[in-house]
DNA sequence: TTGTAAGCGTTATCAT
DNA sequence: ATGATAACGCTTACAA
């Protein structure tokens, strides 16, 4: 067992525990002898250091909470990684937890994350109150919106602008000639799903066009594919000839269910658009147009704002807004360059 | 900040510490008014439970250490995904790190938890060398290997027959018709990769064919991308007519490159074979005949027999090996049917 | 340069 | 049923 202490090494070593901690930390003087000596002692003993005891004395524990949506989701992986990056270079540990977008999953992590005291806490919320974070962040815990706007919450954030997002998706489908897209997601109660329908929908309807929803309850491939069944059953002239998919796991879901169980084509028949651009976007089997966000670049602003803000000494919040980008492959249409109508690329805003 | 203390809700409360303890941890009786006073002096003051205090004091963490090879990588993505399950269910939080195929960073994780004195600690291992991990096991803290065998040492596994995956992946290979495969992985330091090579060319040489390697410096797409582009660039007589992949983020790199950079096609020009069958292989271009492994089983099976000898009183370590379990899909030729042969479906062992 | 000693916030063992 | 109180292993003034 790791239950050799400090006490331990000083006998050992024939110096006393204060000692001892100078050397383990190098925080003060201690003439060369005696710090040799130390360190055999810690090697012969086998002595680690106690990080519940050295953070109970210190007040800090040098880590930093993420809490996100979905670990398996390419995306929020991408944004853990871009995180734990930061922290690494500021020789803080990231923990990690994973609230699978339950409200409930949430909270404990959000309990255990304070318990042990994080330095700072960086949340990808799942229900529509923040009330909660708000007073976590007004008792002292500084906190960070990842991939949330923090609209009326006195709270940081880092963001994509989710409903330019939607309005390049459609712009884009509208150019490709499209005539009854559907938009594909949920829940509805995530902002990030809200806003990129919210976009999506008033591009169509400046265009005389509706954007019927299917909701699904989760983001994920499996979900897709249960809407892609649905969808390819419907008789011709109900089926949509363009979907927009809230992110690209739906996405890709969405065609395999298309190229499974119908002979339709991609984009021929329906075109496809998903959210995120992960890099198996590239990969599909039919190549994916999406909207790419910046994961990692989210991850790690979030953490650098956050440090940023922890060392000024001013309760300023800082709301960092990234811009997303669409990536046009195979499966939507080109743009349709229709003589009479000018043959305009889409265009942003 | 959250810098309430018992002392604080206890003189708030007009009564003991000790008895503020009993009521956060339903320790021990207390009257039904007393429970009611301590929890209103909790809410009002927003006490929280301090970690590092309890865990000083009580002496273990409750959590368990994760160290992975590439937390990008769906498929230690799913063997994360299952660990935290089972430690859920379990009431254990889990810390998860990532070496990046990285000693130093692997020692950093390691150490790191070994100060926060973990219960246990799962690990895929870099190096060859595990008397580092062998000697924190004899030291108390449980170790378990995840998807590496413990060979020689003194430490439980968790494992997918490595070498059994690649014979069937090679035999499936040769079942097809295809007369010059290669090998596309690395580093071959690591045994997952070396292993599915010693499989797969156990199985070439026994149909005298060779198995020449392209070694990559990781298991990403990009790494596969690179040889993809090599590999097309080659004059037709010494392009392979199938590659076998160490695993599947490689295959899906080689496919993008091949589709992108050549006429070729797969599996007519080109077969490809992965390894994981991680989620999207289903998905990609042409889609990909993999090796499947029960990621999260894996993960799932490692915490739980980790807890089960951490129980028991005795020294026992455990070693359970899982059988991986070939998918075909378009990405490989069809089985030749040479009446000359006896057409035999490729078989295992 | 090194030793001494007072906590940090809990839990657990006693008494009461 | 509740209250005192002694650890747990460490950091950090302050003394020597």
């Amino acid at each position: 067992m790791a239950k050799v202490s400090m006490r331990e090494v000083a006998e050992r070593a024939g110096v006393s525990v204060g000692t001892v901690s100078h050397v383990v930390n190098g925080s003060s003087k201690v003439a060369e002898a005696t710090a040799q000596k130390v360190n055999e002692a810690i090697d012969e003993l086998g002595f680690v250091r106690n990080a519940a005891a050295r953070q109970l004395r210190s007040g800090h524990s040098s880590s930093l909470g993420l809490v996100v949506l979905d670990s398996a989701n390419p995306f929020f992986a991408s944004v853990a990684h871009g995180a734990g990056h930061a922290c690494d270079e500021a020789g803080l540990s990231l923990l990690i937890g994973d609230s699978g977008t339950d409200e409930k999953r949430e909270s404990k992590y959000l309990e255990l994350f304070a318990e042990h005291r994080v330095n700072g806490l960086l949340v990808t919320p799942t229900g529509a109150d923040l009330s909660e974070l708000e007073s976590i962040a007004a008792r002292g815990t500084p906190v960070m919106l990842v991939d949330r706007a923090s609209t009326g919450y006195a709270l940081s954030s880092v963001t994509v602008d989710n409903v330019a997002g939607g309005r390049m998706a459609l712009d884009h489908i509208i150019a490709g000639g499209c005539a009854s897209p559907v938009f594909i997601g949920g829940p509805r109660s995530l902002p990030q799903v809200a806003d990129r329908l919210a976009g999506a929908r008033e591009r169509a309807e400046a265009s005389g066009l509706t954007l019927p929803v299917y909701e699904t309850e989760q983001l994920t491939i499996l979900a897709g594919r249960d809407v892609g069944r649905t969808i390819v059953g419907l008789p011709e002239d109900q089926r949509p000839d363009a979907v927009f998919c809230a992110n690209d796991l739906l996405a890709v879901g969405f065609m395999q269910a298309v190229l499974m169980f119908s002979d339709l084509r991609v984009p021929a028949d329906i075109a496809i658009v998903g959210y995120d651009d992960i890099d198996y976007a590239f990969s599909t089997i039919v190549p994916l147009t999406s909207v790419r966000q910046p994961a990692e670049l989210l991850g790690r602003t979030a953490v650098e704002t956050l440090l940023q803000e922890n060392a000024s000494t001013s309760d300023v919040h800082h709301d960092r807004e990234f811009t997303p980008e669409l990536v046009v492959r195979e499966s939507t249409r080109p743009v349709r360059t229709d003589p009479a109508n000018g043959s305009a690329p889409p265009v942003d805003e």
